[in-house]
DNA sequence: GCATCTCGTCCGCTCGGGTTC
DNA sequence: GGAACCCGAGCGGACGAGATG
């Protein structure tokens, strides 16, 4: 029943001895073409495929990549996973996931697991904090790291979305329509992505000659449940003196929230208030009034990701390079934005 | 730089023998206890963690589960994945996540090589075919395999949401609220939980007795970007001469595309027509009208799969159980179902 | 000499019998 | 006679030197 079937067995079956079985999955050369078929051919027929511990044991690596993320709640985080679990599948390698729950205790463990020969290489998408960032200096020396975030004094390859141009293209669509009050949406948190927004958001607005400079800062965290009502107590609520014609959002999930948000205050968008946001979720498209958004290409994140690790494992100096690639985000208009109404 | 720690060197720093150091990782009694802090103290210090290839080879188990979605679009199976993932960490297991992407071809090629000891149990939502049951049915006795949904002669556990009592709270609500013309929206697909939910909702129906039986049939799959316009043309165009009072659609995704399809027709809901939705998925709150559903507490659908994936690898006859849980969903009533208006 | 195959070693760890105090 | 530890075999497969034709 439960016997298990090894490579012995293919070979007894076959015919030949364990070291041919073993070159025939192996992509070797020195083997008879006839001689490999029979051994796939038989083998598929007692679906074996040779122990990946045992392989990895003897190969010095486990054809596995680990994928870390703090949480799949933002629907951007599943896209940019499954790309990146298919891709690593066209390389024949497994990826193991692990979410942090942004638990730097947490992150450390697995770190310290998937380091110890779990994984070849490794797609994470950090907690911020300096001991998270010094850790994955550390361990980058003993194991491909690619960030999917970037951070001042991260030592280890990168790829994500190019904040600051994302958040330009917004501002100059924006300025653009002729919104001269535009105040930018986020949460308080002290990400780096957020930093990066903000700042490229106030280059945009200085270079349109507009001096309205907002702020709002979220203090619930991005997945909250009524963040539409903090939203509208923030901006919407009558002790706003001098309101904004224009939201930028820091991305989709805020911005359906402030969309939300508005209309629960008789607010019309985009006629009363232009709202847009970043990462182009799919529910974007299909809110009530579909969002003007910046798109990241989820699927191509994880491709460029998977193919920057791969090229990363087969480089003979690989502890040298370091890459960085930034991908460029593309505007999406749909209906939120529109030219300020004058009254 | 590479060098790769192992249980030799921790043993030697530690001053004792490589079994022992094995003692300490593996919660065996027969070590000192002040001896074991000190490994781990020591091993801590150097990030070192045994080679889980080594371990896997040895043990004859991966301590891996595996967990194979076809994707992870419908947000519903990302809050699964990531209670799977979490629940399994708990138990010090990892997890190995495979993307099918509704390709039997794939996920053959996945369960052989996963079946192969790369984990020690599965949970899957299979694709729907007679070779995919017939499979499951094959490995499940060289692998213990919950499926996280029911089909006919699918012989492995199971643990999944009651599909029919969804549905039957879902219909009882709306003849409640006293719809008489109540139609059912789905996807074409023959796939087992439309079948349920369709059965049970004739059945609720019938005690009602409500002759009234449409069954609105989509030929775009679940998460295509102008699904609303196909619903908009099916339900809401002017061909339709007995048109519903209200729409029991298979999942939210779907009621929320029925919305938008409503409302981009003029119709008010739930004033012109209710629409109920089913998984409670976290943008089914924040819809412009927030959405009546059924919700389906994905964190404990994973914890419970795990919990029975662990309890049946500690059993020492696991071939001869066979579990079938059935979570009981319950009725969430938001703002998109009311009373017809009486015209 | 070349294509193809066999054989023995080793990968890092677990496990349990044997040993020590 | 335990508690605590050591030691050697073996897990399944990769690999490369040597054998065979």
């Amino acid at each position: 029943m439960n016997v298990r079937i090894s490579i012995d067995d293919i070979a007894k079956i076959a015919g030949v001895s364990r070291g041919t079985v073993s070159r025939a999955f192996n992509e070797r050369s020195d083997i008879n073409a006839k001689t490999r078929e029979k051994v796939l051919r038989i083998s598929k027929k007692l679906n074996y495929f040779p122990n990946p511990s045992a392989r990895g044991l003897a190969k010095g690596r486990s054809e596995c990549i680990g994928i870390v993320v703090p949480d799949l709640k933002n629907p951007f985080l599943p896209e940019m996973v499954s790309s990146i679990g298919k891709s690593a599948e066209k390389y024949g390698m497994s990826s193991l996931l692990s979410i942090t729950d942004n638990n730097i205790m947490m992150q450390e463990k697995i770190l310290v697991k998937m380091s110890s020969g779990q994984v070849d290489g490794l797609l994470i998408t950090p907690c911020e904090s300096p001991e998270s960032i010094a850790m994955l200096n550390t361990m980058n020396s003993k194991l491909p790291i690619i960030s999917l975030k970037h951070f001042e004094r991260l030592q280890c390859s990168s790829v994500m979305f190019d904040d600051m141009l994302g958040a330009k293209l917004i501002i100059e669509h924006l300025a653009e329509l002729g919104h001269k009050k535009i105040a930018f949406l986020s949460p308080t948190s002290p990400e780096w992505s957020i930093k990066q927004r903000l700042v490229a958001c106030n280059d945009a607005l200085q270079s349109f000659n507009i001096g309205y400079r907002k702020h709002y800062k979220l203090q619930n965290s991005g997945s909250s449940h009524n963040l539409w009502e903090e939203i509208k107590e923030l901006v919407f609520s009558g002790a706003e003196k001098n309101p904004p014609t224009a939201i930028f959002a820091y991305d989709d999930i805020i911005a359906l929230h402030a969309l939300k948000a508005a209309e629960s205050c008789g607010l019309k968008v985009p006629d009363d208030i232009s709202i847009a946001g970043f990462d182009n979720i799919s529910f974007s498209e299909m809110a009530g009034v579909p969002l003007t958004t910046v798109a990241v290409n989820s699927e191509r994140l994880g491709e460029t990701a998977i193919d920057l690790l791969m090229r990363i494992l087969k480089s003979a100096n690989r502890h040298e390079e370091i890459h960085h690639i930034m991908l460029k985000p593309e505007l999406i208009v749909r209906k939120s934005t529109s030219s300020p109404v004058i009254k």
